[in-house]
RNA sequence: GCCGCGUUCGUCUAGGGGUCCAGGACACCGCCCUCUCACGGCGGCAACACGGGUUCGAAUCCCGUACGCGGUACCA
């Protein structure tokens, strides 16, 4: 299949609600806008959409931002970096909201109204299926079923009024959704959308065609949950004269647990929501974009692991699909293992740097380095170093019990200390001279290997899994070898 | 209620009239490798929502039903 004619130069924008912390689910929507910038060379613009005063959030901007940048996905324009087409608040831009607005009343695409929330609820009573529209309007306080100068006194009189869209419901709307294909609403169910109001502030509606013109947006690619309201921006891009973007709306992330993934089902759940949270328990950014891009979208062939740049090589709209998906932490683990395994261990160490520093466990960057390489394959997350495999840094603090139980016999106090005696003096330190004390060792007792193997790893690590024995041994050294392999055999106990 | 969108293994998906008794990945289960755990390799389980059309032939096109989801605010 060819990618569908773009036209360029593309401009897209992520447009947040600056009323919370950002969302895995708005995280996604900015890849998606992100991927289709850069792969048709585009511009990738951050605006804010705070025209809710009552649910702002003060830091929200700023965290959406660090994500952003966290994710690497940095605007290109935006209200922190400025831009062609500042300012990026909405909250900033609104004397231009009325004015438009205005202009649409001038021209009899809107029209003042004065009926009050409260006024309307009273209206649709137990009936939630009353709407503002050209079936209610005539019978309503507004500037079309009032005489004129009825209503131009109401709005003099300081008596509060919003302005609406005025809908001609004989009117069909359809457009061509990049996703979905061709959309089609018919006129008589969609209301006169309130644009500003009385606050002054224009609703998300009008900003957002307002702003999608003013900054030049080719294709909007947002939601599915906006898919409904689409028919009314198409209507207000027609009232204006403009010519509409491209629409994309993609489809929605859903919980396991299903509905679509909210604060509550996920939590319950344990799938984090906010960004940040992902960040915290020690995802990989690369592995959440990763994952992120393949929700919804595939590259059409077997490939999975990419990192962004391949990302934007590979991505195209007609490649995303058009239904809701679920999010599985599973999957977005084995993301995170993968890229782990994939990363030089240089930069594994790197990343879990930040884990040991706050669990005060010190050490050198080059053993760092080599732990990290030494346990590349089998860990999923990079915070592991310090979590369950710190005896790396720091003599273990109990030994498992399971590993008690099973590996540490009559005679193992006495071998494990024999070995100590043979590696003490071991030339070199290294993996193979280390198999090869604890293979003559054995033999000369008649033992096993595994009987000298699995009680020297659980007196060295405290653990009955782990890498392999000997590259583990020589990483740690000689002194600390030594040390925990006396302590272990002066401390476990026989069994019996 | 009304409007819209959707529906292929448990999950993410490939597939867009014959090459599909449906392919890949995660998860799960077995086996192999092996000092353990991973990694890796091999194998297994498991899906075209249902009903009507159209057609020589339908997972693929059309209609209907069911179900899911979204929307239905002076929230975005």
């Amino acid at each position: 299949m060819t990618p569908a004619p773009v036209e360029t130069p593309v401009r897209v924008r992520f447009a947040p609600s600056p009323t919370g912390y950002l969302h895995v689910g708005g995280l996604r929507t900015a890849l998606y806008n992100y991927l289709f910038a850069r792969r048709y060379g585009g511009r990738f613009v951050l605006r804010i959409e705070d025209t809710d005063r009552t649910r702002f959030v003060e830091d929200a901007e700023a965290d959406i931002l660090e994500c952003l940048s966290w994710a690497g996905l940095l605007p290109d324009e935006g209200p922190d970096r400025g831009g062609p087409c500042s300012p990026y608040r909405q909250s900033e831009r609104q004397a231009m909201y009325l004015d438009r607005a205005l202009a649409l009343v001038a021209s009899g695409h809107a029209y003042y109204a004065f009926d009050t929330p409260e006024a309307l609820e009273a209206l649709r009573g137990d009936d939630a299926a009353t709407r503002y529209d050209a079936s209610t309007r005539g019978g309503l306080r507004n500037s079309l079923a009032l005489p004129e100068t009825e209503w131009k006194a109401l709005l003099h009189s300081g008596e509060p009024w919003v302005i609406r869209l005025r809908v001609d419901p004989s009117k069909t709307v359809t457009f061509e959704d990049l996703i979905r294909g061709t959309v089609t609403f018919s006129g008589d169910t969609i209301d006169d959308q309130v644009l500003v109001k009385s606050d002054g502030m224009p609703t998300y509606h009008l900003a957002n065609v307002v702003d999608d013109h003013e900054m030049g947006i080719t294709h909007v690619i947002r939601g599915e949950e906006w898919l409904p309201s689409t028919p009314k921006h198409m209507l207000l891009y027609d009232a204006f004269g403009w010519r509409p973007p491209r629409m994309a709306h993609l489809p929605l992330i859903m919980s396991p647990s299903g509905g679509k993934l909210s604060k509550r089902s996920a939590d319950r759940l344990g799938i984090p929501v906010m960004v940040k949270d992902y960040r915290k328990v020690g995802y990989e950014p690369e592995a959440l974009v990763n994952y992120l891009a393949f929700l919804g979208w595939n590259p059409g062939d077997d490939r999975e692991l990419f990192d962004t740049d391949s990302l934007v090589q590979a991505f195209s709209l007609d490649r995303v699909g058009s239904s809701g998906v679920q999010f599985d932490m599973d999957k977005l683990a084995w993301f995170n293992q993968q890229h782990l395994k994939a990363m030089p261990a240089s930069e594994l160490g790197r990343r879990a740097r930040p884990w040991l520093d706050a669990s005060g466990l010190e050490s050198e960057p080059s053993y760092v380095v080599a732990v990290a390489d030494l346990m590349r394959e089998r860990l999923l997350h990079a915070k592991d170093l310090a979590g369950e495999w710190r005896f790396f840094f720091e003599d273990p603090a109990e030994y498992e019990r399971e590993g008690i139980e099973k590996r540490w016999k009559e005679d193992s106090a006495e071998l494990v200390s024999a070995y100590a005696d043979a590696i003490e003096a071991c030339d070199p330190f290294d993996a193979e001279s280390l198999e090869a004390r604890l293979r003559e060792l054995a033999e000369s007792r008649g033992v096993g290997a595994g009987r000298l193997i699995h009680p020297v790893r659980l007196a060295v690590s405290g653990r009955i899994v782990g890498p392999g024995l000997f590259e583990m041994l020589a990483l740690l050294g000689r002194q600390r070898c030594v040390a925990r392999l006396r302590t272990a055999a002066r401390s476990i106990p026989a069994p019996g």
